[in-house]
Formats: structure tokens, sequence, C-alpha cells
DNA sequence: AGCACGCCGACT
DNA sequence: GTCGGCGTGCTC
């Protein structure tokens, strides 16, 4: 007897494991690790993953059921990517279900379905119903009326059934209790809807106003219905779902009313192929220059032997990496193996795109949240059947289910947005580096401004995970100079009577552009909300003494607080360094620096980027079209303006304030503000026309603005790595945070204060009882509780520690095993534990 | 997650 | 005396 186990679809710690399920005969051929089957699971079918196989008499368990199904042609998971989440639910303390859910695209996340067909007794095909039971004869012409119902459609969903008779549940219920109809169930496919129902009027308006006087009372939700569209006319033909949602009616009030003939239920596109019609300029090998040569030579030497090995190449903005990462995948293809290229989502631009397409043409798949969800099944699909060589993505392409895969690409390293922020929280750094490792491919981590862990791990040789060898590129391949960086100290602006944003020097320059008519990109470097308090005078900002983050200003106690350790104190009045009373707590938006420009240059035409303004699908390429068209003179924007972004008639760059995320209570705040500057300093002067970058800032001295100025990555990294060594921060310990929620706060507060207590009664054992010559090297320490930075979401309240901890130690499991005794030992299902191992934001 | 089993209040 | 509340526990 063959058995499979399998990972079924419910995402809860009592079912995290495989179940045993017989394999019939029929399936035989069908099922593979990796294949995606329905099982029955108590008393409905859920969809699963099989995880492994078996053979001969494992009888251990009684009652084992067959698998009913085998939901696709090929499995869509190979052994080797079942493993690998494994792997991941270990590493980033998950639930099994959920690291196999996240390789697959939406479109594969089966649920059940309840089908409804005929039973085999004597009432379906028999007598009408009055004559049996005539005492009941309303309800049995309501059994009838479903019968009859049921046998047109021969089999139908409960889902439709319920919907085309509301009031019969129950009856529903009854029969399927007697037989009459029997129920079955299957696993349906979220499979994406190109096109979508829109509903629009199909008489006149003023018809439409007519007829609604003289609705029969009865209708009066088809009234309702009609009575909107009128009033939505404008927005007409409008999403059928939209309509049911607003006026929480039925389908089967407006398929009424389209009977009728008073309305029109179509078929609209939603959807298009976003790169339908784009024709991709083909591209063939650019030569490389010396540079380039030394370091493809090393990489594709290492592609040829098809062994497993990391690169960490950086170089400088405009050093080429591009076409280095192009000749390594044509190398790699030429082998028959095929490529990974991940992408930071906002730099998942056409531009970007066609680059690949236009050398590898139709062997390109690219998978990007963007598209609709049938659209990213079929370039799924697309890898999986053999059909593309290489794929271009963000974080989720990392899991691209191809057979044979020689090379995985990540540009742009150090992006906080490889880490993924919901479950699985996994980082598709780690997660490309485990992949290559179990397939023998070669992985290229390229950056202008490396991540301080990939960099320090090449550097020491040491991490345990991966220690990559460090590739250099320090010259602009075209051979043009970096900008020259200006720092503009604020204080001495304010000092001398400047309360504007913009510096004199700022305001100068951008003059002279509007004169010249070049162009120019603001930088509003702000992320997320930024309470910190800071002196506008001398340019002090409060910080925690205990963990050298800055503190959050509370408007409700007045105080300040540390994110991380708790500490709070008063808020200051006057700034404690210089007496000055121009201290308060800081945050400047976009749309007020619009505001000034509109004030400073009358006519100035402005294209504000920022969360407001690129939520629509698509805004954000048009807002970038319209700026290269030179529609505007200036781009505004946060961070998303500084990406990748190459505008040959930009000549300044401006960063209103460097230094709002420097005071971010993050320990990564330097870190992040100087790849922003620099970054952002890459975006001038590309071209012919020479850059020029001004900087305003409160804190001209701090080393990240003193070394983005000054294009010198290897100085920050050499100050900023002493720091993080002194304050014990990542590379040299890792972390975890571990948040705590329920709605009940001080019930809350006891838990987090058990969790932490726990974990700290554990490290005292490790230290007790860990081995002597281990005992320098290991460490775990705990932080917290405090109140999260979101301290109340959804009606619940928040909680987090943070663990640190470094060595053979395996804190991730010690973290997950105390939040699931601490679950346990509350009777109370209100308690949430999320555990984010590696965290990239702590807030 | 569902869904059933199982022990305590407001109704015929 | 029953119907039904949702607390606890299981699903190969």
């Amino acid at each position: 007897m063959d058995i499979a186990k399998v990972i079924v679809d419910v995402p809860v710690r009592s079912t995290d494991r495989p179940f045993d399920y017989i394999i019939p005969d029929a399936l035989k051929l069908w099922i593979e690790v990796g294949s995606r089957v329905a099982v029955p699971f108590g008393p409905r079918t859920v969809q699963g993953f099989v995880v492994s196989l078996e053979s001969g008499e494992t009888g251990s368990v009684s009652r084992m059921k067959p698998i009913v199904e085998v939901l696709d042609l090929l499995p869509p998971l190979s052994p080797e990517l079942v493993e690998l989440a494994d792997w991941m639910s270990q590493r980033y303390a998950c639930r099994r279900i959920s690291a196999l859910q996240a390789m697959l695209p939406t479109a594969l996340k089966g649920k059940a379905e309840r089908l409804i067909s005929l039973g085999d007794t004597e009432e379906t095909s028999s007598a009408p119903a009055d004559e049996l039971f005539p005492l009941f004869l309303e309800a049995d012409n309501e059994e009838q009326q479903i019968i009859d119902f049921v046998r047109r459609h021969s089999e139908v969903s409960m889902k439709l059934l319920t919907r085309t008779f509301p009031e019969a549940a129950e009856t529903i219920k009854f029969m399927v209790r007697r037989g009459v109809l029997a129920e079955s169930q299957s696993i349906k496919d979220k499979m994406g809807k190109k096109k979508l129902k829109a509903v629009d009027l199909a008489i006149g308006l003023s018809a439409a106003r007519e007829s609604l006087s003289s609705f029969p009372a009865r209708s009066a939700r088809q009234k309702e219905v009609l009575s909107y569209l009128i009033d939505m006319e404008a927005m007409l033909p409008m999403p059928l779902k939209d309509i049911l949602a607003i006026l929480q009616v039925t389908a089967g009030t407006l398929k009424t009313l389209a009977d009728k003939g008073y309305i029109e239920i179509s078929e609209i596109e939603v959807y298009r192929d976003p790169y339908r019609g784009r024709d991709f300029k083909p591209s063939t090998p650019l030569p490389l220059t010396a540079e380039q040569e030394r370091v493809y030579e090393r990489i594709v030497g290492t592609v040829e032997q098809q062994t497993h090995e990391v690169f960490l190449l950086h170089g400088v903005t405009g050093s080429g990496k591009t076409e280095i990462y192009l000749q390594t995948i044509q190398r790699c293809i030429e082998q028959g193996r095929q490529a990974v290229v991940l992408v930071p989502e906002i730099a998942l631009t056409p531009q970007m795109v066609e680059r690949f397409k236009g050398r590898f043409g139709s062997g390109v798949a690219v998978m990007h949240s963007r598209l609709s969800v049938g659209e990213r099944y079929d370039e799924w699909r697309k890898i999986r059947e053999g059909k593309a060589m290489v794929a271009v993505g963000a974080r989720s392409a990392v899991f691209a289910p191809f057979a044979n895969l020689g090379l995985i690409i990540m540009d742009e390293e150090h992006e906080g947005s490889y880490k993924q922020e919901e479950n699985p929280k996994y980082h598709a750094r780690d997660v490309a580096v485990r992949r290559a490792e179990q397939g023998g491919a070669v992985v290229i981590l390229g950056s202008a401004t490396p991540s301080l862990e990939s960099y320090h791990a090449a550097r020491s040789q040491s991490d345990i995970h991966f220690s990559p060898i460090l590739l250099e590129m320090p010259s602009r391949a075209l051979g043009n100079e970096l900008p020259k960086v200006a720092v503009v100290d604020m204080r001495e602006e304010l000092k001398e009577g400047n309360r504007s944003m913009f510096s004199r020097s700022l305001h100068a320059a951008l003059v002279s552009r509007l004169e010249r008519g070049e162009q120019t990109v603001l930088l509003l470097n702000r992320r997320g909300f930024s309470t910190f308090v800071m002196c506008r005078s001398c340019g002090y900002v409060a910080g925690c003494p205990e963990c050298d983050i800055s503190l959050t200003y509370h408007s409700r106690s007045d105080n300040l607080r540390c994110h991380y350790c708790g500490h709070a104190e008063p808020a200051p009045k006057v700034c404690p360094e210089c007496g000055s009373e121009h201290i308060r707590f800081f945050g400047t938006g976009t749309q007020r620096v619009e505001e000034e420009l509109g004030k400073l240059f009358p006519g100035i035409r402005v294209i504000r980027m920022d969360v407001d303004t690129t939520t629509e699908k698509g805004s954000h390429e048009k807002l970038l079209n319209q700026f290269r068209d030179k529609k505007a003179d200036v781009l505004l924007g946060t961070q998303m303006v500084a990406k990748g972004l190459d505008f040959p008639d930009v000549t300044l760059v401006g960063v209103i304030t460097a230094d709002s995320a420097l005071n971010l209570p993050d320990f990564r705040a330097a870190e992040k503000t100087f790849q922003l500057l620099t970054q952002v300093a890459g975006r001038a002067g590309r071209h012919q026309l020479p850059g020029e970058v001004v900087v305003q800032s409160y804190t001209p001295e701090h080393y990240s603005i003193i070394h983005a100025s000054g294009h010198d990555y290897r100085s920050f990294v050499r100050d900023e790595l002493k720091h993080r060594k002194e304050l014990h921060y990542p590379p040299y310990c890792r972390l975890i945070l571990v948040t705590l929620s329920h709605e009940q706060l001080p019930l809350l507060l006891k838990l987090a204060e058990n969790y932490a207590l726990s974990i700290q009664g554990k490290a005292r054992q490790l230290r007790w009882y860990g081995s002597l010559d281990k005992l320098s090297s290991d460490a775990l320490d705990l932080l917290g509780p405090v109140a999260s930075p979101l301290p109340r979401l959804k009606g619940r309240y928040r909680f987090q520690c943070i663990i640190k901890w470094r060595g053979a130690i395996d804190a991730i499991a010690l973290a997950r095993q105390v939040a699931e005794e601490l679950e346990d030992s509350v009777r109370d299902k209100g308690l949430q534990i999320s555990i984010d191992v590696d965290p990239q934001m702590l807030m």
C-alpha cells in the first residue's frame, strides 16, 4: 500500500504536520512529491501538498483515507521547493503550509467548494411532492423547485444554490440529510478572471427615471438598484460586485432587472497584457570594460563549473552591473540552465523588463504584483512548462519553478523590500542562497551600497549562512564622474534668518535650472511616521541612552519613549544642548513642499510622487513618463524617486531633509540614509550634462551624510560597523522580533511579561549548562516587552520583545517554543503571537 | 479553519 | 423538562 504524506491547507499549529493518505491505484502515476491534491480532512475536503511518499506497511495509523483528486497535470512544486519550504518553516518560524503557498501564484490557492447533485431516492425521480405530503404543500413546492433546479444543472455549487434560493438553507440541509440531495466537495482554483461583470443601464436616463415612479412596491430592492444606477450614471458601467457590496443586494436582483430589460450585464475586460503591443528593441551584448571583464570572467568561471557560490557585486551607480547580469545569464542559458533575476518591486518598471526582453526575447517570464492573477499564473506556467529560461520579478520570483536553475541574480541587494512583512516573513536573499545551495547554482548579489550584513559576511567569511565572494567595480562604465554633492547646514540657514524649507543654495540652484530649462528631482526623505524630536537651532535629536536610537514622541503623555527597551522621559521644552526653544517634533509632507514651491516659484510645474498620488494602477509609470516628456520642471517625491530612474535632463537633485530617516527609531537608520543619499546622488548627471546634488541637513557632521557626499562606501561601512559592534546590533548578532497582541490590555501586559521572563529563564539555563568553549561566542538576550510602534491595531493591543542572539543557540526554535507554551497556558484564544526572524523594520 | 461534542440558561 | 449558547478538541 502506497502512502503519501500531505500538508493540508489548514493554517493552524495543530495541523502543521504531515497527514498520511492512501494513494489510490488510479492516481499512482500522477502523485509525486510536490503534487497538489484534494484530501478528505475531518468532515470536509481540503487542498494539500504531497511532501513525501512511502511504500509498504506503515500500518501505524488506523483509519487512513484515500486521496480524492490530483489538482494539476504537472506537480506545481518540485521536490527541491518542497524541501525549501520545510527549511523556511524552521528558519522563519512559520507554518509549513504558508511556506508552500508562498511559492505558488494566487491562482492556485484553491478552496474547497461544496457541490450538490441529486440523490438516488424515489422522491427525486417520481411523483410531485404534494401527493405525498399534502399538508406541507408550500414547503414541498420549494423542495420541488430545488430538485428541478439541481436536475437542470446536474451538479451545482452550494454557493449558487443558496444564492438562487436564499431562504432555503434549512430545507437544503434537510434534503441532504434525507439523501434527496447528495453533497460532494472539490477544490476550485481562484483562476484569474480576465473579464469582469459590469452593469449598465439598458434604457435611457429619462426612461429609467420615469419607470422608477411606476415601480411595483414589492420590488423595493430592484427599485433601489435602479435609482442608485441613475444616481451613478456618470460612473457607468460599473462592476457588478461593487453594486452587490454597496447596496447589499444579491445577484438575483440584478438578474431580474436585466431580464426585465432595465439594465444590461456585460463582461468587460479589466486587465490588459501590460507588455502587449510594446515592441522590445533587440539588444546585443555590449563590449565590457576591463573592470567589467574581470568581474564577468570570475563569475562565469563558476557558472560553467555548475557549483554553488555567492558573489557580492559592489559596483557604483553607473558601473554597468546590468550588462554583467545579462551576459552571465547568456552563459547560464547556454549551459541549459535557467536564471532568476530579482528586482525590488518599485524598480520593476517596463524599462527594466525591456532590457531583459530585448536580450532574451520571449524566453523571459515576468512576475509582477501588478499583473492580474490570471496573467501571473500564465507567466508562472511558462516557467513550469519549460517555455521560459529567464524569470524577472520581485521577491517571490525566487520560487520560480525552474527545473534546472543555474543562476539567481538579486539586484539592489540592500533593499528592504526583499523581506516579506507578512507570513511567511522570509528574506528573498536568504531563500535565494539556500535554493542555490540545493541545486549547485550561483548567486549574484548586486548593489552600489551593499547591506552591512552581506558586506560583513563577505569580509569576515565567518557567517554560518553564507559567505559571499566580494567583487568590486569602483568606476563608471562610461567614464564620467560621480556628481559633486554639496551639503547645506540648515542650522546655519535658520541662524541667518532663513526659516524656509529651502536653503539659499538650493533655491539658487533651482532658479538656474528653471532659467536653463533643465530638470530637478527633489527628494523628501521621509519614511513612515517620524515623530522624533529635534532642535532646529543645533540639530540635537533626543535619543535613548541605552539603545542609541531616537526616542518617539507620544503626545498623549507628552513624553519620549524608546521602542526597543521602553525607556521613557518627559518631552523637553527647551533644547538640553543649546537651550533653544526651537525644539519640536518633526516631519514635513510632500504636499507642504509642493505648496511652498508654488509660492516661491510662481508657475513652476511640479509632479508630486508619493503614496497619495501613486495608489492607482500604472500611475507611477504615468507620472514618470510625464516627467521624461518634460511636462514638468520638478519631480518631487519620497524614496520612490531615488530608485533606478534615469532622466537625461536632470541636472539637479535636491534632498530637502537628509536627516529624517536618520532619526527614525531604527538601528538601520544611518545605513538607510547612506543608501538613499548615494542612490539619489547617482540620479544626477548620468549623461552629457554635469550634475549637481544639494543635500540639506541639520546634522551635516553625521558620518552617513559625510560619506554619502564623498561617495565613500568603505568609510561609511567602517564607521557604521564600529557602531553596530559597540551596541550589539546586526551583523554582530541576529534579531527576532516577537509581537504579542490581545484585545485586553492588562492581560496582554501580563502575557508579554511572562513571555519575556520565560525567554530570559531559558537564556540563563543555556548560559549555565552551555558548553564552556562556546560560552564566549554564544549569547541570547531579550529586550522588552514594550508597546509596539503601532500600539493598537484592529482593536488589539500590541506589545513586542526583541531577542538578540548569536552563536549556535537555536533562538528561533526557542522563540517559537516559548510562544506555543504561552498560547497553550492561556485558555483564552484571543492571544496572538507573531515571530519575525531577522526583521527588516523594527517598527 | 470548520465542525462536532458537550455542559449550563430561557423558553414551550 | 427541551432548545441552544459557544468553550474545547480533532481532523490521516
